[in-house]
RNA sequence: GCGGGCGUGGCGGAAUUGGCAGACGCGCUAGACUUAGGAUCUAGUGCCCAGUGCGUGGGGGUUCAAGUCCCUCCGCCCGCACCA
C-alpha cells in the first residue's frame, strides 16, 4: 500500500515534462490547430486565485484537444510594461526592469508548479526589446497608414502624480494612485484612430458568434452609434457657423435655444463685449474643476447661462438665444446641441428651470400638446405642426425629407455620430514602449527608419514620480539626430500605453521568435484566428475592442491574415471568499501557493473546475477542497489496489458479462460519453468531474462484488485515468504508469464509448397518474407503447390507484414515462 | 433611468429538447474498523402536522406534465448612464 504523495509526484512529472517538451504546438503541422489562448497576466509578483482559475480552465481545453488529436497552440507571457513596476522604482528604488523580470521569473516557477501545459517556447515578454522593437514597428505601420496622429486635447490630469492617466486609470474620479480627483488638463498627445475603425468594429459584432451575448453588447454601447443630421446655424452678426448634431432633425422647427459646451471655442469669442461676458467667464472657469464623472453625471443639476449672441435657425429663420450649460459635452457630436424643450427630456428640464420658451412640433395621434401645462417632453412620434411644409406630416416620414431640405438649401446633411473615441496611446511614463518619433528642428516631426528600431529603453532615468515623463530625465536618450537630415533632434519623451503592447501579443505567439518580422503571415495565417480566448470579463471592453482594430488595421495593411482574432470567447466568473472578492483589505486572500503545498497542484485545479461552472462567480471553500483531495485519494487507493492485478487482465467476453458487468460497463461508457460532451460542447467542467466521482463511486461498489471481473475493473480504471488527465495531469500520470502503461498519459488518444455498452436490456419507466409521480416499473428496452402501457396497468400499485377511475387520456414518452390521465 | 445576468436543501451546485426536482461535493446523523480519529468504509440526510401532503423568490396563466414557456410583482449582482 502507497499514500498518495502529491509532492513527489507533481515534481516527478514537471521535471519529465520540462525535458521533452510534449506541448509544443508544431507550426504547419497535417493536424487539424487548436489555438487556445489565455490573457497573459501582469507580472505583479505572484499568481492569484483568478490566474489559477483563469489557466486551468485553458490548461483543460487544451490538454482536451490535444488527446482529441488536435495540434495544439496553447502559448503564454507577460503584459510586462506597466506602472506598478515604476512606482517600485521610486518607493524601493528597484529599477523597473529588474523588479519585473524577477517578478516574471516567480509566476513562471508557479505557473510550471500548477502544472500548465504551455509552450514555454514562444514565451512572450512585452518589456524585452526583441518584442517592443515590433510594437515600435506596429506604431510606424499605424502612422505610415495614417491611423497615428497628434493631437491637442483635453485629457484626464492628476495634478498631484503631475502625470496624464488612461481612462482606465480613473476609478470614480479619482487616481488610482494617489486618489486625487482626476481634472482636465489640455496636451498635445498622440492617438490611434481607431474611430475610422467604429463602423466596421460594430457590423463585424455580428461575426463574433461564439462570444457572449453581454459582452457584445457592451462593445456595442461603448461604440454608441447614432445616426441624424448635422444642421448649420448661423450666428447673428458673426461669419462662424454652430454645427449641432442631432437625432431628432424632425424637431428643428421646435428649437428654442442653442446651447454650446462650456469648453466650446466659440463661447468666449461670441460672449466677448457683451454684458454677459463676465458671467460667461465665471461659469465657464467654474466648469474647469468639475471633474468628469460629475459633469456627466445624469443627476448633476442642469446650470447655463446666456451668452449674449442669437443664432438662425435654417429652418424656419427664427432667431434663437445661444446659451452654455454644463449639459452639454465638448467631445460628443460638435459640442453643440439644439435644444427643442418640447421633445427632448434634457432640454426641456432646462428650459423649465430658465422659463426658456417650449414650442410644441409634435402631436401625438388625435390630440394636442399644450405647452404650458406638459409636465415632461413627449419624445414619442406623431403628427407634425408649427413645421411649416411639413406640417400635418408623420414626424417618421418628415425626418429624411427635413434633412433633404436643410441638405438643399447648404444648411444640412445626414450624419452618423459615434461616442468611441480616439484611443489615446501616449503615456507620461518610463516603464512603456518608446513611442518612435523624433523631433528635428529642421524636419519636425521624423518616424524612426524601422531598420534603427528599436528605439531602446535607457536605463539612465531617474524616477521622481513628479513631473515630465521620466524619460526627459536621460540626455542620451533624449538628444539625438535627425534620421532624415542628420540635424540636432530630441526624441518623443512618451511611452506607449500597455493596451498597445496586449494589442497583438496573440499574433506574436505564432511566431514568437521571429527578429527579421513581428510574425510570419504563413505562420499566423495557418494558427489564427484563435479558437479559444480565455480570461476576465474586466477586458470586455479596453483590451478586446484594441485587439479587434488592431487586427483590422492589420489586416488592411496586409500583415494579419485575419480581420478577427478571437473566434470563441469565455469570461470566466471571479473567484470569491466569503462572498466578496479576495482583496487585501478584506483580509480574505487564499494564496495559491498555501493550497499547492498543503494539497497539491492537481487538488487546487480539481477543486477550482468543479466548485462552479466557468463563466460564474466561485465561492472559495476550504472544505471543498478537501473534498476534492479526498477525492483523489479515493482515486488512488483504487488504482493502488487493483492495478497489479489489471496487468494480467484477459480481453472482455462480451457473451460472459453478468447483470453487474453490464452495469458497470454501462455506468462507464454513458460517464465517459458525458465527460466528453461536457467539456466539448458546453464546457461544463463541474458535471464532467461530478461524473467521474459517480464512476469511481460505482466502482468502490463493482470491486467488491464476488464475482466482480479484473478485466471489467481494467477497462474501467484505464478510461478513468484518461478522462481525469486534462483536469488532474500530475497523478494521472503516476497513476497511468502504476497501470503498466508506457508513454505518457497525455499523449493518449481520448477515450472512445461503445453504444453497444450504454444500451439496457431493461428500463426503468416513471409512472404518473394526473401528472403526479405514483410509481416506477421495470420494462423491456425493446417494449413498444402498448406493451409499455399494459405493463403499468398490471402493476400491483397502480392498478389499486386506478380502482374506480376512468382513464381519459394515456401519454407515454418512449424509455422515459407513462402518464394516465383519470377521472 | 437603460441594458444584461441571476434567484433551486444548512452550503457550493445539478436537472442539456417541457417529462422522476435536489446528481456530485461539502456539512450533518448513525453504525463499522480502531488505543484513538478531524483517516477509511457503510447507511441516512429538501420540508412538514407523515400522506393520494408541501416544495425551485411572490402571485397568476398555458399544458396530460412547468425550475424550464407566457404575464406580473419583488430581491440581488454586473455594465452603461445628461451621448443631443
Amino acid at each position: 500500500m502507497s499514500f498518495y504523495d502529491f509532492e513527489r509526484i507533481e515534481r516527478k512529472w514537471q521535471e519529465k515534462w520540462k525535458t521533452k517538451n510534449n506541448f509544443h504546438g508544431e507550426d504547419f503541422s497535417e493536424k487539424q490547430k487548436y489555438y487556445m489562448l489565455v490573457m497573459f497576466p501582469y507580472p505583479s509578483g505572484k499568481l492569484h486565485m483568478g490566474h489559477v482559475r483563469n489557466y486551468s480552465i485553458g490548461d483543460v481545453i487544451a490538454r482536451f484537444k490535444r488527446m482529441q488529436g488536435y495540434n495544439v497552440l496553447h502559448p503564454i507571457g507577460f503584459d510586462a510594461f506597466g506602472l506598478p513596476a515604476e512606482n517600485a522604482a521610486i518607493k524601493h528604488g528597484i529599477p523597473p526592469k529588474e523588479w519585473t523580470i524577477n517578478n516574471m521569473a516567480e509566476m513562471e516557477e508557479q505557473l510550471k508548479r500548477l502544472g500548465f501545459s504551455y509552450d514555454w517556447d514562444r514565451e512572450v515578454k512585452t518589456c524585452m526589446p526583441e518584442y517592443y522593437k515590433w510594437t515600435q514597428w506596429m506604431f510606424l505601420q499605424m502612422y505610415k497608414n495614417g491611423l497615428a496622429y497628434k493631437k491637442k486635447s483635453f485629457v484626464n490630469w492628476c495634478p498631484s502624480c503631475e502625470t496624464v492617466l488612461a481612462n482606465e486609470q480613473v476609478v470614480n474620479g479619482e487616481c488610482e494612485r494617489c486618489g486625487t480627483k482626476v481634472g482636465k488638463k489640455n496636451l498635445e498627445q498622440w492617438y490611434f484612430k481607431i474611430t475610422d475603425y467604429a463602423e466596421r468594429l460594430l457590423n463585424d459584432i455580428e461575426k463574433l458568434k461564439g462570444w457572449p451575448e453581454k459582452v457584445k453588447i457592451m462593445q456595442e454601447n461603448w461604440i454608441g452609434k447614432s445616426t441624424g443630421a448635422v444642421i448649420d446655424f448661423a450666428i447673428e452678426g458673426r461669419e462662424e457657423k454652430i454645427k449641432v448634431f442631432t437625432t431628432r432633425p424632425d424637431t428643428v422647427f421646435g428649437v428654442t435655444y442653442i446651447v454650446l459646451a462650456p469648453e466650446h471655442p466659440l463661447v468666449t469669442q461670441i460672449s466677448k463685449g457683451t454684458e454677459y461676458e463676465q458671467q460667461v467667464n465665471d461659469f465657464v472657469y467654474k466648469m474647469q474643476f468639475v471633474n468628469e464623472v460629475d459633469r456627466t453625471s445624469a443627476d448633476l443639476e442642469k446650470e447655463g447661462v446666456f451668452t449674449g449672441a442669437y443664432a438662425i435657425n435654417p429652418a424656419n429663420g427664427e432667431r434663437v438665444p445661444i446659451l452654455t450649460a454644463n449639459y452639454v459635452l465638448l467631445d460628443y457630436g460638435t459640442g453643440a446641441v439644439m435644444a427643442v424643450p418640447a421633445h427632448d427630456e434634457r432640454d426641456f428640464e432646462f428650459a423649465k428651470k430658465y422659463n426658456l420658451p417650449i414650442r410644441v412640433v409634435i402631436n401625438p395621434e388625435g390630440s394636442e400638446l399644450d405647452p404650458e401645462s406638459m409636465i415632461s417632453a413627449y419624445t414619442d412620434d406623431g403628427i407634425m405642426c408649427n413645421s411649416g411644409q411639413f406640417n400635418g406630416m408623420n414626424n417618421r416620414k418628415a425626418y429624411n425629407k427635413i434633412i433633404d431640405y436643410l441638405k438643399e438649401k447648404g444648411v444640412g446633411d445626414y450624419k452618423v455620430n459615434y461616442r468611441l473615441r480616439d484611443w489615446l496611446i501616449s503615456r507620461q511614463r518610463y516603464w512603456g514602449a518608446p513611442i518612435p518619433i523624433v523631433y528635428c528642428e529642421k524636419c519636425g516631426e521624423v518616424p524612426v527608419p524601422e531598420e534603427q528600431l528599436p528605439v531602446m529603453l535607457p536605463e539612465d532615468v531617474v524616477f521622481t514620480g513628479k513631473g515630465e515623463s521620466p524619460l526627459t530625465t536621460s540626455e542620451t536618450f533624449m538628444n539625438t539626430t535627425c534620421p532624415k537630415c542628420g540635424a540636432k533632434a530630441t526624441r518623443e519623451k512618451d511611452t506607449m500605453d500597455t493596451f498597445v503592447c496586449s494589442s497583438w501579443y496573440f499574433l506574436r505567439y505564432t511566431d514568437a521568435n521571429n527578429d527579421e518580422k513581428p510574425f510570419d503571415f504563413e505562420k499566423a495565417k495557418y494558427w489564427m484566428d484563435v479558437d479559444q480566448y480565455v480570461g476576465g470579463v474586466e477586458h470586455a471592453i479596453l483590451h478586446l475592442l484594441y485587439s479587434r482594430f488592431f487586427t483590422k488595421a492589420l489586416y488592411d495593411f496586409n500583415i494579419s491574415p485575419v480581420d478577427e482574432p478571437f473566434r470563441n470567447l469565455l469570461t470566466q466568473g471571479m473567484v470569491l471568499k466569503d462572498g466578496a472578492k479576495m482583496s487585501k483589505s478584506k483580509g480574505n486572500i487564499v494564496s495559491p501557493e498555501e493550497i499547492i503545498s498543503q494539497y497539491g497542484a492537481d487538488t487546487a485545479r480539481l477543486f477550482i473546475m468543479f466548485a462552479a461552472p466557468p463563466e460564474r462567480d466561485l465561492e472559495w471553500s476550504d472544505q471543498g477542497v478537501e473534498g476534492c483531495f479526498r477525492f483523489l485519494n479515493r482515486v488512488w487507493r483504487l488504482v493502488d489496489e487493483l492495478a497489479p492485478k489489471c496487468r494480467d487482465a484477459k480481453q472482455i467476453d462480451i457473451n460472459t458479462l453478468t447483470k453487474d458487468d453490464k452495469e458497470m460497463r454501462r455506468i462507464l461508457h454513458s460517464v465517459v460519453k458525458k465527460v466528453t460532451e461536457d467539456i466539448n460542447d458546453r464546457f461544463n467542467f463541474n458535471t464532467a468531474i461530478s461524473a467521474t466521482m459517480e464512476l469511481v463511486n460505482a466502482l468502490y461498489q463493482y470491486k467488491e462484488k464476488d464475482n466482480a471481473k479484473i478485466e471489467i475493473i481494467a477497462e474501467a480504471l484505464e478510461k478513468l485515468i484518461l478522462i481525469l488527465a486534462p483536469f488532474v495531469p500530475h497523478i494521472t500520470e503516476e497513476l497511468w504508469e502504476m497501470m503498466g502503461k508506457t508513454g505518457s498519459v497525455h499523449e493518449q488518444m481520448w477515450p472512445n464509448y461503445d453504444i453497444e455498452a450504454l444500451k439496457q436490456d431493461e428500463i426503468e419507466i416513471v409512472v404518473q397518474v394526473n401528472g403526479k409521480l405514483r410509481g416506477k416499473v421495470l420494462v423491456p428496452a425493446e417494449a413498444n407503447q402498448d406493451e409499455v402501457l399494459s405493463i403499468v396497468k398490471n402493476d400491483e400499485k397502480i392498478k389499486q390507484i386506478l380502482e374506480e377511475k376512468q382513464i381519459i387520456k394515456e401519454i407515454v414518452v418512449p424509455g422515459k414515462l407513462v402518464n394516465l390521465v383519470v377521472k
